[in-house]
RNA sequence: CGGGAUGUGGCUCAGUCUGGUAGAGCACAGCGUUCGGGACGCUGGGGCCGGAGGUUCGAAUCCUCUCAUCCCGACCA
């Protein structure tokens, strides 16, 4: 039969960008909806790239000096109302746990009984709850500074949920810091900041915009917010981990204090700082392609599937082993922190075999036969290039070229990234060009990257946003001084930012 | 919380208007032919039609209530 689509996934990027990205993460078998509204079920191979994802980051806190805790899922209600603007942020979207047990209603089911004295709320942050724990655990400069981590799971009811991207319940870490010193505190969020760059760029292959949050997009109760923005390919903005600098804004709420050298009492400066699963839908939208899900091979679950090719059976003993011996020798090779990991999928169902490795984003396919091993060959495709673009190799060399050629694919999706990225930013000076610009998106093409100039008003800011739902991603730090007019109001402006759709 | 829609096998849906033995495609299992770009044939397993009540000799189909989900809006680090 002639194939029934070009594409491995319907709808195309260009057709329908969010259904299109819905059916890469179920063809790719990541992850699945689940009975639970707004929350999903992350399947091995979605999971296997998050503890790969989790590994190499925890390597990198801990380089820093991070320690790693853990502390409850519930926090009482009243903790939650320690920092104003805090409550403010989140307590439209806590599920709140008011009863402890069950019991029969009488009709057959059960009903919620023992109702709490405080009713708790399962944590959508936990800035509060290690507040208390870092109030207690302070009371010399001594003591300071604390340096936390923990990998967590929270909650948040969102209104509108997306695989990855927003859940109701995610997959995070969070870090949580306090120092003596405001100066060590902001180092302190400056430098996570630089390790999520390094993770983001270097592993995920997710070229990012590192910048300041204005005013309304601050984390609530964060004197300081700093973010890294990459672009998808439907050109929308997604903020793929964000670190704050807390000021003593929390140490007043939960009473952090601590006597300094000269013996006198202070509030300590905090820092928090998270990513999330989040970054596993960015990923998505920066790589993948029509025919599913691209894997950067830095945290791919697997490098390489060998695909067994054999039509009677006698032949089969000899690829199977032929198959099994590539493996072996791949296995043994290193491959930056990990050793190359592969697959072997001898499943009898034909073409789609080659097909469902496609849509799961293996970066090196290869196709072993009969006719291979007689000439010591193999028969390569490589995930960042046309499907049907496949080159044999000799055995030897492709073994000796393996973690080459995962380099080169790492460093083409970073590249291809970069240069997308590039196609679709503009500087802006007029309103004009700029609301036209925004007012034609629609679709996959949701407009670009705009830098223009912002006079710094919340008001400016505001109508934009109202306007077009185009906000300011962040004020990169990068951006340099330069004397322009804000694209809204034409007052000076010294500065250009980035405006974009954002997830 | 407003507006609109939909609940039938694992998935996508037909059947409902006009009541009469629960269907198709895909997926799954077995056998055979295939196999280096999404194979084909035959056979087979699987559903008290979201739930409760009502009308009727008879309800997936008509009526009432209820639950759930989806879309649009509002909301959203």
């Amino acid at each position: 039969m002639a194939k029934k689509n070009k594409t491995a996934i319907t709808p195309t990027r260009e057709q329908d960008y969010p259904g299109w990205y819905q059916e890469v993460v179920k063809a790719s078998d990541m992850a699945e909806n689940s009975p639970v509204r707004g929350c999903m079920v992350i399947k091995p191979w979605g999971y296997a790239l998050w503890e790969n994802i989790m590994h190499k980051m925890d390597g990198m806190f801990k380089e820093t000096g991070v320690k790693n805790a853990y502390f409850p899922l519930f926090i009482p209600l009243s903790y939650l109302e320690k920092e104003a603007e805090h409550v403010e942020g989140f307590a439209k979207e806590c599920a709140v746990v008011t009863h402890h047990k069950l019991e029969k209603d009488g009709e057959g089911g059960l009903k919620p009984a023992g109702k709490l004295s405080e009713p708790l709320i399962v944590r959508p942050t936990s800035e509060t709850i290690i507040g208390e724990s870092m109030a207690r655990w302070t009371a010399s400069y001594r003591d300071l500074p604390l340096v936390l981590n923990q990998w967590a799971n929270v909650v948040r009811w969102e209104m509108r949920t997306r695989m990855f991207l927003r859940t109701s319940e995610f997959l995070w870490q969070e870090g949580h810091t306090a120092h003596a010193t405001e100066q060590e505190a902001k180092e302190r969020t400056m430098l996570m900041l630089d390790v999520y760059t390094k993770f983001v760029e270097e592993y995920l292959a997710i070229p990012v915009i590192r910048g300041r949050k204005t005013a309304s997009e601050r984390f609530p109760g964060a004197d300081d917010t700093t973010c890294i923005e990459a672009m998808m390919q439907d050109k929308r903005a997604l903020q793929v981990g964000t670190s704050h600098f807390l000021g003593q804004n929390f140490a007043r709420g939960s009473d952090i204090k601590f006597q300094n050298e000269e013996g006198k009492e202070e509030y300590a400066w905090t820092t928090s700082w998270g990513t999330s699963t989040r970054m596993i839908g960015g990923m998505i939208m920066v790589h993948s392609d029509d025919d599913g899900l691209v894997l950067p091979p830095r945290v791919a679950p697997a490098h390489v599937v060998i695909f067994p090719i054999f039509k009677k059976g006698e032949d089969k003993r000899t690829v199977m082993e032929s198959a099994l011996g590539l493996k072996d020798a791949l296995g043994e090779k290193q491959f930056h922190d990990r050793k190359i990991q592969v697959e072997i999928d001898d499943r009898d169902i034909g073409g789609a075999r080659g097909w469902d490795w496609v849509k799961k984003g293996v970066p090196v396919r290869i196709e072993l036969g009969p006719r291979d091993i007689a000439q010591n060959s193999v028969f390569m495709a490589r995930r960042d290039e046309a499907s049907n673009k496949k080159q044999s190799m000799n055995r030897e060399e492709f073994i000796k070229k393996i973690t080459d050629i995962l380099d080169n694919i790492q460093d083409n999706l970073f590249n291809r990234a970069v240069n997308f990225r590039k196609e679709n930013t503009f500087e802006i000076d007029d309103q004009k060009e700029f609301y036209k610009l925004y007012e034609k998106s629609r679709g996959c093409n949701n407009g670009a990257f705009v830098m223009a100039h912002w006079c710094g008003s919340q008001k400016c800011e505001e109508k934009i946003k109202k306007d077009l739902s185009v906000t300011i991603r962040c004020i990169p730090f990068d951006s340099p001084t330069e004397e322009g007019h804000c694209i809204c109001c034409d007052n000076s402006s010294s500065r250009r930012v980035v405006f974009a759709k954002a997830y």
